[in-house]
DNA sequence: ATCGATGCAAAAGTTTTGCATATAC
DNA sequence: GTATATGCAAAACTTTTGCATCGAT
């Protein structure tokens, strides 16, 4: 999906909620859309104050539109290893996570047999799924030399 | 696997590791054995608090035998929907969770195939798997009828 | 003009750390 | 006796909330 297309979205939702249209929200939609993945509400925060240093953005902000963003099942978050949550746009391509515990690295798979079977066993507990996350955890193959 | 082979797994790691076997550390692993799953390190706290009311014990040591039993492969965490982390024994057979967004109801599901598959994708990676955990989000059958 | 959104600061919740004391070895 | 573990309290982080003001509709 492209980010105009994306923000056409996030605008219809809003509208839809009567919600408002915000220079911040649209930010932060930005700041997903282009660092493909897993930033912290922490990050997301200094990404825009870095980028429009004249927009005033408060850190409470970022966390009240990630809220909303994931009601509207356009970011899910993941919670792997170190504390605190990160968020990622649901419009990417779909992908599962390697996480390497040493170096903390996120690499990226996306396998067409998992996602069928994760639809099939959804469907035998009768769950009507909105989202799905994998991860394998362990050592990378540079870690594994050291 | 029985509480007493963990146990004396749990008593030959701390020995290996030049580590003290304490009291604390043995109600936290009772703890975890017992109620199968998901606890965080408050509950587990409070389980041990009220089950031995004459051992102190205190929150910090229930976090630093935590990070010790994660360490050492015992446990593994996992963090879905509401905030702070859950954990839950990994010498319990293996399994995935699906979470519901309404309910917070956590299930549980073991498939076969999905499990041969992360091996598959680990090898191709190179990537030394230490464990693995999928969470199916959604909606379960009860909340769809509301 | 209205009502929701924002920033700020305070509060709440979670996890980690320093240190004196207790306890396993 | 020595070294590690513990409880406690303080500190560090993360997330949420209350409130006065701002800004989108």
């Amino acid at each position: 999906m492209s980010y105009d297309e994306l923000l056409d979205n996030f605008k219809d939702i809003l509208k839809n909620s009567g919600l408002k249209q915000t220079k911040q929200r649209e930010y932060i939609l930005e700041a997903l859309y282009e660092n493909h993945h897993h930033l912290t509400p922490e990050e997301i925060y200094r990404l825009i104050q870095d980028r429009y240093p004249k927009i005033k953005i408060g850190i409470a902000t970022v966390y009240r539109t990630l809220s909303l963003l994931e009601d509207a099942n356009l970011v899910s978050s993941l919670s792997v290893a170190d504390q605190g949550k990160r968020y990622e746009l649901l419009s990417h391509e779909h992908h599962d996570h390697l996480v390497c515990t040493q170096c903390d690295k996120i690499m990226e798979f996306h396998d067409e047999l998992i996602e069928r079977q994760q639809e099939i066993i959804a469907k035998q507990f009768n769950f009507k799924m909105t989202n799905h996350t994998m991860q394998i955890i362990g050592v990378c193959q540079e870690c594994q030399k050291k």
